[in-house]
RNA sequence: GGCCCCGUAGCGCAGUUGGUUAGCGCGCCGCCCUGUCACGGCGGAGGCCGCGGGUUCGAGUCCCGUCGGGGUCGCCA
C-alpha cells in the first residue's frame, strides 16, 4: 500500500475498526449513520465521499469558510464548511452527521501535528444529531483554554471528562488491561468465575458494607471485601483454575489510593506452589507492561520481608533510588549518648542535605511528628568533613570519626537517625527515604522496578500500631499478617514461636506500590485449626465466622494458593496517572460520594419500612458468645 | 478520628500591611472576517469572594465555627 506524498508517518494510521452495519444491507438505500472512522481518514481516501460523525472539538470561522475538527473515538478530522449559515449555527460539542468529499488539503495547508492532517472534507450537509448546551470546563485539552479542571468539576460531568483524550485513553487502556490479563490466562485453562456480590458478613478485616435483607427482616449481606472464600470453595470445587476481574468493597476512610469499591484481578489455582503463583504472575505483568511497550525482564528479583524491612524499611521498597538505611545499632552500641541506646538506631543519608536552612531542618522535625515519632535526629557534614548540628554534640570523637563512613555519608550530606523499636523506627527511615528521594528528586522517573516480597511472616502481634517492640504475647495476641487461610512455610514449628513463624505469602510490588499479593492457602485442617489457635479462635468462634468453609474443607480439598491483582493501581501505573480515579469510569470522591450521582442519598420512609433497616433481630435461643463488634 | 492545604464569574487563577466601583486569561453572547488548525478583530453579559458568626469606621483579606474538596497519619486480613 502506497502512499501519496511524504506526509505523516504511516504509523499514524489506526487499522480500521470492523464495521459494525449489517453488510446485506441493500447500499444506498439506508440511511448510513457513518461511511467512515474520521480520525482514520488519510490521502488514500481523496475524492470519496464521506459520511461522518462526531462532535465539533472546535469551529474556526472565517466568515466566508470554517473548519471543524470534527472529533470522534477513532481521531479528529477536518471539516470545512462553506456555508456561513450552517458554519455559525454551529458551537463547540455539538454532535453532528457531515456528508462531504474528502480532499487534499491546499499547498501549504496540511497540518504535520494530525494523523489526518493531510486531508480535509468539504462538508456538502452538515446536520445537527443533537446540539450542546454551553460547557461548565473546556473539553478541548490544546491551547490556552489548556490548564488543570479542578477533580469536582470533572467527576461531577464525568460524561464529558470522558470526552478528552486523555482520561478517555485511560479507560480505554484498561480494556486492554483487561484483554491482555484474560489472554494470558485462557492459555493455560483459566476458568472465569463470576462470584456473589451479595454475601455473608465475615468479621475480619475491613468494615463490610453491608445490604439489608428485605425477606429477612434483621438480616443483611455484605459486600465482599475480596472473593477470596469463594475462590477458595471453587478450588474444593475441582475447578482447578480460576479467574475473575473482581469487584471488591471496604468501608474504610478515603486515601488517595482507595475507593469504596475497587478492582481486582482474582486468582486461584490447585496444585501449585508458591513459584507456579509467580510465575504465572510475571506472565500477567510481561503481557500488561508489554501493552505499554516495556519488556519486563523475568525472572523478577525476590527480596525477603526480613530483608526488605531492613534495608528499605518498608514490605514495598521503591528501587528506583539508593539511600538504603544503614543500621548503626552495633555502631552505637557502647554509646553514651542516651537517645541511642536503643534497641535500633538507623540511618539515612540525604545527599546534600547539609545546606538545608535550619527551618527545612525544623520542618523534617514536624513531618516526623507527624508520623508519630519524637523527631527525627540529624547530623550534618560539613563540606571540611565536620559534624554539625545538635545530636553530633553529644557523640564521642571516636563516633564522630567513623560516622560518616559507616553511613556513606559525604560532605554536604544530612544524616538522619531514628532510634527506638526496630519496627516502627525503620517505617519511620523508610519514609524518610522516600520523602528524600521525592524532594531531591533522586527517583528515576523513568524507570520500572519489580520485585517479589517472599517470606512475609505469618503472624504479627495483634495490637502492633504504635508501641512496637516488646508485646506481651498471650492467648489471641497474634493476628495474621496476610489472612487466616495462609499456609505457613514450617508446618510442624510454626506454633512454637509464632512470632518468627514465616508464611508461604508474596507480594509483587512495582516502583513502591504493592500491586498483588497472595499465598499458597492452608488445605489442611489440622494447620487449620492450630492457626485458629494461635490467632485465639476458639473452635466454635472459628465455626461461626469460617463454618461453610472449614466444612468444604473436609471433602478432600486439594492443596492451592493463589494471587490477587490491584487492578486499579496497575493500570493507573501503566497509564503514567497519580491516581486510580483516573482509571475508573465513576469514581467516588471523598466521603464517598459520586459527584454524578450524588450518591449516597437518603432514603424514603417507605423504602426503609420495605428494605428492614430497623427491624430488630430476633434474641438467639441458645446462649450465643459474644460476637465480635467488628473489625 | 488527628494534622496540613485549598474554596473569588462556567473553567483556570490574581487580588498588597484590612481602604473607593473585586481584576486577568479562556469560555459564553452579539457583530465582522474566504485557508485556519491556540485563527483573528470589535463590542457585551456574567460575582452572596463556600456558608454562619465575630473584630473593625470599614473584611475577599483578620479571628471563631461550619460545610465541601484534596493530601497525610490512624485505619485498610
Amino acid at each position: 500500500m502506497d502512499t501519496i506524498g511524504a506526509g505523516p508517518a504511516p504509523a499514524g494510521a489506526p487499522p480500521a475498526r470492523r464495521d459494525i452495519t449489517p453488510h446485506d444491507r441493500p447500499p444506498g438505500e439506508d440511511p448510513v449513520i457513518r461511511t467512515h472512522d474520521a480520525g482514520a481518514l488519510r490521502a488514500e481516501h481523496v475524492g470519496q465521499t464521506v459520511t461522518l460523525t462526531g462532535w465539533v472539538a472546535r469551529r474556526r470561522d472565517h466568515g466566508g469558510v470554517a473548519f471543524l475538527d470534527l472529533r470522534e473515538a477513532s481521531g479528529v478530522a477536518q471539516v470545512v464548511v462553506r456555508d456561513e449559515e450552517v458554519a455559525g449555527g454551529l458551537r463547540n460539542e455539538y454532535c453532528v452527521k457531515v456528508v462531504g468529499t474528502v480532499g487534499l488539503r491546499p499547498e501549504g495547508n496540511a497540518n504535520p501535528n494530525l494523523p489526518s492532517g493531510e486531508i480535509e472534507v468539504v462538508a456538502e450537509t452538515v446536520e445537527v444529531l443533537s446540539a450542546s448546551a454551553p460547557l461548565p470546563f473546556p473539553i478541548d485539552e490544546s491551547g490556552h483554554s489548556a490548564g488543570e479542571i479542578g477533580e469536582e468539576a470533572r467527576l461531577r460531568h464525568r460524561y464529558l471528562d470522558l470526552r478528552r483524550s486523555g482520561p478517555g485513553d485511560a479507560l480505554r487502556l484498561r480494556s486492554k488491561v483487561n484483554k491482555a490479563a484474560r489472554e494470558v490466562l485462557e492459555g493455560h485453562d483459566f476458568v472465569e468465575i463470576e462470584t456473589p456480590t451479595l454475601t455473608r458478613s465475615t468479621p475480619e478485616g475491613a468494615r463490610d458494607f453491608l445490604v439489608p435483607a428485605r425477606l429477612r427482616p434483621g438480616s443483611w449481606y455484605a459486600l465482599p471485601q475480596s472473593p477470596q472464600l469463594f475462590k477458595q470453595l471453587l478450588m474444593v470445587a475441582g475447578m482447578e483454575r480460576y479467574y475473575q476481574i473482581a469487584r471488591c468493597y471496604r468501608d474504610e476512610d478515603f486515601r488517595a489510593d482507595r475507593q469504596p469499591e475497587f478492582t481486582q484481578l482474582d486468582i486461584e489455582m490447585s496444585f501449585v506452589e508458591q513459584d507456579d503463583v509467580i510465575a504465572l504472575g510475571e506472565q500477567i505483568v510481561s503481557a500488561l507492561w508489554k501493552l505499554i511497550g516495556y519488556d519486563v525482564p523475568t525472572p523478577l528479583p525476590r527480596m525477603t520481608y526480613a530483608e526488605a524491612m531492613r534495608r528499605f524499611g518498608s514490605d514495598k521498597p521503591d528501587l528506583r533510588m539508593g539511600q538504603e538505611l544503614v543500621e548503626c545499632t552495633d555502631y552505637f552500641k557502647d554509646t553514651t549518648f542516651r537517645v541511642f541506646q536503643a534497641e535500633y538506631v538507623g540511618a539515612v543519608v540525604m545527599p546534600g542535605g547539609a545546606s538545608q536552612p535550619r527551618k527545612q531542618l525544623d520542618a523534617w522535625q514536624e513531618w516526623a511528628k507527624q508520623r508519630g515519632a519524637r523527631g527525627l535526629a540529624y547530623v550534618l557534614v560539613q563540606e571540611d568533613g565536620e559534624l554539625t548540628g545538635p545530636v553530633a554534640k553529644n557523640l564521642s570523637d571516636t563516633e564522630k570519626a567513623g560516622l560518616a563512613a559507616h553511613v556513606g555519608a559525604a560532605p554536604g550530606d544530612c544524616i538522619f537517625f531514628s532510634a527506638g523499636p526496630t519496627k516502627a523506627m525503620r517505617a519511620l527511615l523508610g519514609a524518610a527515604r522516600l520523602e528524600i528521594g521525592r524532594r531531591g528528586g533522586l527517583i528515576d522517573e523513568s524507570a520500572w522496578s519489580f520485585l517479589w516480597v517472599v517470606d512475609a511472616p505469618l503472624f504479627e502481634p495483634a495490637g502492633d500500631a504504635t508501641a512496637a517492640g516488646d508485646v506481651a504475647v498471650g492467648s489471641g495476641a497474634w493476628t495474621a499478617v496476610h489472612h487466616a487461610f495462609t499456609s505457613p512455610k514450617d508446618l510442624d514449628a510454626f506454633d512454637a514461636d509464632p512470632g518468627n513463624a514465616l508464611a508461604w505469602a508474596y507480594d509483587i510490588v512495582c516502583n513502591g506500590n504493592e500491586i498483588g499479593g497472595g499465598s499458597i492457602r492452608i488445605h489442611r485442617e489440622d494447620v487449620q485449626k492450630r492457626v485458629f489457635a494461635i490467632m485465639g479462635l476458639d473452635e466454635a468462634e472459628a465455626e461461626e465466622k469460617f463454618g461453610f468453609l472449614l466444612e468444604a474443607f473436609k471433602y478432600g480439598a486439594p492443596p492451592h494458593g493463589g494471587i490477587a491483582f490491584g487492578w486499579d493501581r496497575i493500570v493507573a501505573l501503566l497509564a503514567g496517572v497519580d491516581s486510580i480515579r483516573e482509571v475508573i469510569a465513576f469514581p467516588k470522591s471523598g466521603g464517598g460520594v459520586d459527584p454524578l450521582t450524588a450518591a449516597p442519598a437518603p432514603i424514603t420512609s417507605a423504602q426503609r419500612k420495605e428494605a428492614g433497616v430497623d427491624a430488630v433481630p430476633a434474641k438467639p435461643a441458645a446462649a450465643a458468645p459474644a460476637e465480635a463488634p467488628q473489625g
